[in-house]
DNA sequence: CGATAAACGAGACGGTACGTCCGGTCTTGTC
DNA sequence: GACAAGACCGGACGTACCGTCTCGTTTATCG
């Protein structure tokens, strides 16, 4: 099948040029096919790339989140799995191109979102959730947002192309997610 | 002074078109200006756009953080004015296309950091610290790290381009920083 | 058959849209036939359209010339029927797709010379040697001079795409080639 | 100016290949220009072609036409030397070139009638016009007539692609064209 | 005040990629 | 087992922009 030969051409050209770099010729060149082909089942070079993202095994559908029985040790060793992946120069393109692709088609942004995005999301919510059943959260933790924030601050410092996240960024979010950071002993004393 | 106009030209084309659909001829032609005189001033499209993001009063220099003593009405109020803005079709725009900017070409990601993202950091940097100082925060907040958190989370949001941010999101992601989600009252018990 | 609903469609299509406008896919999905049906019984588009012209009774085969014992009036009547032709939007389409499809392909120039061009070169010919050995022309007429003539003369008032020709035009080529158009009188004179 | 490089590569490839063969991308390879200068100044393929026709000095503008008092010497002399031009192999590439475009497309067709054709048929008519007038041609002689004749006969031993006119046929066809070919002395006689 | 040059608008230019079209070949599924 | 349907590769099409490069024409400075 030569959408098989599309995506893998996709995901090399994307990893060893960056989205913006990427052209539909190339694709086509690289996979041995007509343009029309490409075409023919995909709408736009944003449309190819979120597919190979997704499929080309790029992305691995999901790293597992494990379930010791302890949230913070399960989350904290997550976020740290998925922070060095970040780290490598194929996860940072990855990001980015997924990035702009996502800035550029909102269409390719549903997409992803349905099949990358909400997926982990869900992913983090249900684990969350077990845990708050368990009596390890809060009853009253506000689980989606916890999830967002996980995932956006990781994500926030790969976009801002500065340094990268590393594994003791992934451990001072969780703990400031499940401790926080007001001074308790204050409070407490009030 | 042509400089602004171009600015403006950008900004405007910037909002009505997007970042990818933004083309420097356009610009040229709505600015009443030659294409060289673009070509004198920046290096490259994305150069402009940066500019015009910033300069172009698109985004507001900064949203003044206030400190009426209590450091989580303050950033809960703070982080509610981005979200306001962050929620207009406008706010909206600006934050795909700087992201597009970020993600297309690393030395305008650099200009970026320096001139909007990080003052912002450094802002919230400055008001957490004077709040550890003022005994509001525990002593070992990681300062930077909320700093991202807030930032971090506010602008998953927007990219993800599902349901855009809340007040009511803001208020809990604040509260979260400060409190945590883990259940306080079993871990004392213990 | 379906050859016979490819020639037909063809036929139609040529002179619909005219021999540069004319597409395979097109002529297929008139007939009601795949590609691959036209392609294993001609070789090229241009053949198609030759066949098409030859078959798809576009061209009748052959105009009959009439044979009163008088050739000049018998060539009159033949090329006055042909000019008549020429002269609808169906024969002019005819001829330049004719005229192009020669001059794209060497094989089908070929092809139409052996089924169109020479079998009218050969009933003037044989025409005109009944003639001359019935004392009508002159014993050294150059027979295939003549015939030339009178097809090309025809053809290039076609092909100029200026005025077509007319039956006076057919008149005045008939009778220059038999009286000529020196001075006689003068001539005979000396 | 690039033009003149364009013209120069269209005629160029234009002899190599034929015109079905001539592409615009080889034609702005060949002369180092980009594809939008083409078609800043031309509209399609065939109009390109039928400029490098007339101004690459593909086609002399005019063969000049020799004035020596005798009208079938003359004539005779220039019939010749156009078909010593049609028996190259260039010569006949340009006919064929030439017709295909003519018969592609309806505007060039025109042009190259108001700047080929017609200044050649202008030049036959007015000699044939000076014979008339020296009493060398019949005072009712058909000038535009023979003009086509002579033009059309030529024409159509090149597009019919089998063997090209020699100086005899041209030869033939002047005489024709003066003395005719009935038999006049039988007529004389009756 | 008039010369001289810098900055400018206009837009042609060589290129690269786009997304479409079509020719001719190969595959699939139906009748 | 023949055939319609149509996917497929290749390659040309005509368009859109890029970033560079002249061209005159304002402006603005200085002689």
């Amino acid at each position: 099948m030569s959408r098989l030969a599309i995506l893998g051409a996709a995901r090399d050209l994307l990893l060893e040029r960056g989205y913006e770099r990427l052209t539909i010729d190339a694709i086509a060149a690289r996979a041995g096919v007509g343009k029309q082909t490409i075409y023919r089942w995909w709408a736009s070079k944003s449309a190819v790339v979120a597919d190979a993202a997704l499929e080309g095994d790029l992305a691995p559908p999901l790293v597992p989140l494990p379930d010791t029985g302890d949230i913070e040790t399960d989350l904290g060793d997550w976020l740290r799995a998925w922070t060095e992946r970040l780290t490598t120069a194929e996860g940072t393109s990855l990001i980015l191109a997924l990035t702009a692709a996502t800035a550029d088609d909102r269409a390719v942004a549903d997409t992803l979102y349905d099949r990358f995005t909400q997926p982990h999301e869900q992913l983090l919510r249900d684990r969350l959730e077990l845990a708050r059943v368990a009596g390890q959260l809060a009853p009253d933790a506000p689980v989606p947002t916890i999830a967002g924030v996980l995932i956006g601050s990781m994500l926030y410092r790969v976009l801002s192309r500065q340094a990268p996240p590393t594994a003791d960024d992934a451990n001072l979010v969780v703990r400031l997610v499940f401790n926080g950071s007001g001074n308790r002993s204050r409070r407490t004393g009030v």
